[in-house]
DNA sequence: GCGCAAATCCCCATAATAGGGGATACAAAT
DNA sequence: ATTTGTATCCCCTATTATGGGGATTTGCGC
């Protein structure tokens, strides 16, 4: 059965290429080809595509914000963004609200028919350049060495059930330890964090993914 | 010129297959393959490849160990993995440890010299099913709508500043108000959490992203 | 065997937090 | 005009946490 597409482009040019390119090919059926995305919720609701693919830069309600739209009411209605820039912010955000791939506009036709393939069979078509992007910010987002405070097993433990919001009491009967044991491992704790109270050690715990 | 490949693949059928392919086309240079990746990170220093096509599952080290000391030592050398898995953990670890690219073992060969070949030049290719993966987590790392506690701006002021360790008494002088004042903020503030103590307040706050 | 770190427990004293009640003032909404 | 929500403050009592000491056992390395 074929593909079914829907285009959201405000340039005729964009638009007509595209139509060109989908009608050519029986594995698509293009549904239609609208020029702004205003009603674009609406217009997925009514059409039903299989695939949408949307500029990320129209006048009046921009791509971002459709895809926001689209997503949240069709969320099984696969999109794919379309651009000409290589701006990271706008990546992110499209692909935080729900796009599920991302072609530059150079890409050559016969990959973005491959795209459009791909993106229905549940991958997640990128141009290269746009996955380095996402990976690097992957990358980013993780590797944090972390300071390392030298943390016993013991003590590691005991933080780990502070963080969790127990008290002194809970946690040495959590550990079947008694409670000034857990009073000395948490004095220890709190020197080689260098703090002095149950909330800094938290703070600290979180924010540096010591646990 | 060509670009300089090495391959690290237990299998000699891959390594074989592999080969072949790579010869019989004259953008690439094909520098070595080898068996296992014991001594990657010092093989990669001395043959300086462009790229390397690692596999992610070998007997001894495997790949994403290697990856790690490759990356360290060599960061300008990109690095493709190659798995017949869809294992999210061993693909987000390896991405994580420096791996540029990721594709599954039963990519066609032409998509291989095209990832080869983008990878070069700047790009990050990936079988659509791994980008699906990476965005997917990416998604869901961004993404959580945060479940909204209706805090005041006055309470969240005051959370923000349990959260970042100050007591009672110092959020007090902090804000310029009285020491119950800030009192019955926090236990309306734990009201609405649904917690008891300071750190489940500062843990919650944290892991929601709710300052 | 000796030192050393880790894990266990103890006491004393002080400070800080939690939960249960209130109360007042002021602005915005109905 | 009355309710509603926010911010401000107060009291009493119980529980919990912090900081300063110190002690014992166990296992590991030298």
């Amino acid at each position: 059965m074929a593909i079914k597409v829907i285009i959201f482009d405000d340039k005729l040019s964009i638009r007509e290429s595209l139509e060109l390119l989908l009608l050519t090919d029986n594995r698509f059926d293009l549904a239609g080809a609208f020029e702004h995305a205003e009603d674009a919720a609406q217009i997925a609701g009514i059409l039903n595509p299989d695939v949408i693919l949307m500029d990320i830069d129209m006048p009046g309600k921009n791509g971002i914000q459709a895809v926001a739209e689209i997503h949240k009411k069709h969320p099984h209605i696969n999109i794919i963004m379309l651009t000409v820039f290589e701006d990271s912010d706008r990546v992110f955000q499209s692909l935080r609200n729900g796009a599920n791939g991302y072609l530059l506009k150079s890409t050559e036709p016969a990959k973005l028919l491959e795209a459009l393939a791909d993106i229905h069979s549940g991958g997640a078509p990128m141009s290269p350049v746009i996955a380095r992007m996402v990976m690097h910010h992957f990358q980013i987002e993780k590797a944090q060495p972390a300071t390392d405070y030298q943390l016993t097993t013991r003590e590691k433990e005991v933080l780990k059930l502070l963080v969790d919001g127990m008290s002194y009491k809970m946690i040495a009967s959590s550990l079947e330890i008694g409670f000034e044991t857990v009073r000395s491992h948490i004095k220890k704790i709190y020197d080689k964090l260098h703090v002095q109270t149950m909330t800094e050690a938290v703070t600290k715990t979180l924010r540096e993914g010591l646990i």
